[in-house]
DNA sequence: CTGAAAGCGCTTACAG
DNA sequence: CTGAAAGCGCTTACAG
């Protein structure tokens, strides 16, 4: 690999005078800039961006963590963030912690340790308190990503309030008054959201929802099965809806509605957070929130930039709106 | 951030042997070890794995650049390339090139500049063979991803020729003769080996496929439902049997054929590769060639670092093998 | 068993 | 308009 000083000295001028030509940081003669420009073709020069960010102390790149490459939903994210990064000419480092804080913590430090200039980060279920104040005494820029906190920290989220309230309001329109919730983990800010939100909207609906409609707590599709299949066999008030709060937790509820004998809609309605890819092509059609994944990611990248440009400005949260598919599962 | 020369002093030790306590390189004495190791703790030291790769010219990371973000398949590679990776503790920087040849270009350059270890690509369909020829003119490990090429590389990627016979056999045994092949854009190896292997298995079998019957060169599942709807409403000879090459293609082929008013697997079977999420929780419930895309990834990931160990090996290729899941699609 | 010092490849005040 | 030189934070022969 060529160095700077190797063009230097092939184009006869200080090596100042090559790194000025590279990063157009002072005016050089035009003659002296062709050869330097020569020599730089001639030997096949590669500014090494390891050198240079050691110098600048910054380096050009963020860490991006998030807890479930598996869910199609963090998959747009990623997408999202990617794209974003690479329009600024921001390189990417990706991690997936698979929701173990072992690794969350693992993949952070090594991000840290590579000077990433700033950290987005969905953070695994039970990660505790400990790790966001970790990242703030390393006064490391920092974007919550889908998994918000009650924090001071910059967020991007989607509005899961006001999403699960118009499915509420959706499916008590259509006469649903047993609805069961299926919602997952509880730990995780998201499905928390969509938990408390569910409840709110029930009761100021004056339903209330019997324990044995409410689902919570798995957080695997298998896991998921058993429960739903569990409930529907032994529950004394049999619910006429449900309602699952990820992709994932929604196959298991199909899985457990099929297995029951129930058919979608007529003898169950259903409706999911997230949702299927290309689900449009399938029977049964099924509602579906659907959330702007990939502009999510988007967003969070733009969020960390304006950090690390302004780094005593306000903390911005952001909420995008999601969607809502109202198909046949519901009708 | 504290620096190793801190450490030192505060120790009242020199650098070097700071640097050796860090990194167990050679032995020091426990008491001596013991001061330095509180140090590090009262100021929070970290290691700059930035100084650290400058200096030993190795950076433990290794650059992922693939072509389709948005196909499943690749999301799952790029799953197993991290979790592969961060198993060995290595870094990993992603990018996607979105098929533009130009994005890919760019992405390489700007992960060399970054001096990864070694790159994993799967290439963008347009991209030219130069970009190969840059890649080992830079003698940067290189492993070849999905899409592999006819060259002295190190490569992984799925046997797409037994699994299109295996397909083709599976058809001709219910009798299908007059099989649509929508095969995508045959610039891209793996669909071209697909549409290869297609073409000599049905000739295997002595049957001729008719033009109109070969639906290629479509990338979007827009323009395979324009392109498939099309053939469908004009073909002399309808098809019995559609096979589509990816999940796209499949997306596809489906909005056609239930725009056409066909009905599968009664007046149209259809098989697909890839395939759709959770799918055998909806109906149609169909044939899919499943690749082992997640082990693709770790696989890819193991013959870098296998090369990285050593450079001057056997190139390998590894094909793994898919699983073709039999449905009602086909039956 | 430990330290002094060179050097990885850049950027950037400072000086002329 | 350009150059000499310090320094970013490490690792690693070399020496004792």
């Amino acid at each position: 690999m060529a160095t700077i000083v190797e063009v230097a000295s092939l184009a006869g001028v200080s090596t100042s005078t090559v790194s000025h030509v590279l990063n157009e940081t002072r005016h050089v003669e035009p003659e002296t800039r062709a050869k330097v420009v020569a020599a730089m073709k001639s030997v096949g020069y590669r500014r090494d961006a390891l050198a240079r960010s050691l110098r600048r102390s910054r380096t050009d790149s963020i860490g991006l963590v998030i807890s479930d490459a598996g869910e199609p939903a963090f998959a747009d994210m990623v997408h999202g963030v990617e794209e974003a990064a690479a329009q600024r000419g921001i390189s990417l480092l990706l991690a997936n912690s698979a929701e173990d804080p072992a690794r969350e913590r693992a993949a952070i430090e090594a991000l840290l340790d590579r000077r990433v200039d700033g950290l987005i980060l969905a953070m695994a279920a039970g990660s505790g308190a400990g790790l966001l104040a970790r990242i703030r005494e390393e006064k490391k820029p920092l974007v919550l990503l889908d998994r918000l906190a009650d924090l001071d920290v910059d967020q991007v989220g989607v509005d899961n309030q006001s999403a699960v309230t118009a499915l509420v309001e959706h499916l008590t329109d259509k006469g649903h008054e047993r609805i069961m919730l299926v919602a997952g983990d509880l730990r995780v800010s998201s499905l928390r959201e969509r938990y408390d939100g569910f409840r709110l909207a029930m009761r100021e609906r004056g339903l209330d929802t019997p324990s044995d409609l409410l689902c919570e707590g798995t957080s695997t599709a298998a896991a998921t099965f058993e429960q739903v299949g569990e409930l529907l066999r032994t529950s004394a008030q049999q619910p006429t809806a449900i309602l699952a709060c990820s992709t994932l937790l929604g196959a298991g509820v199909l899985k457990a509605v099929q297995q029951a004998g129930l058919l979608i809609p007529d003898s169950m309605a259903f409706a999911t957070f997230d949702g299927f890819a290309y689900s449009d092509l399938f029977e049964p059609q099924i509602t579906t929130v659907r959330q702007p994944a990939f502009q999510i990611g988007e967003e969070a990248v733009g969020l960390l930039v304006r950090r690390l440009e302004d780094p005593s400005g306000a903390t911005q949260i952001h909420r995008l709106k999601s969607s809502i598919e109202f198909r046949q599962s519901t009708e």
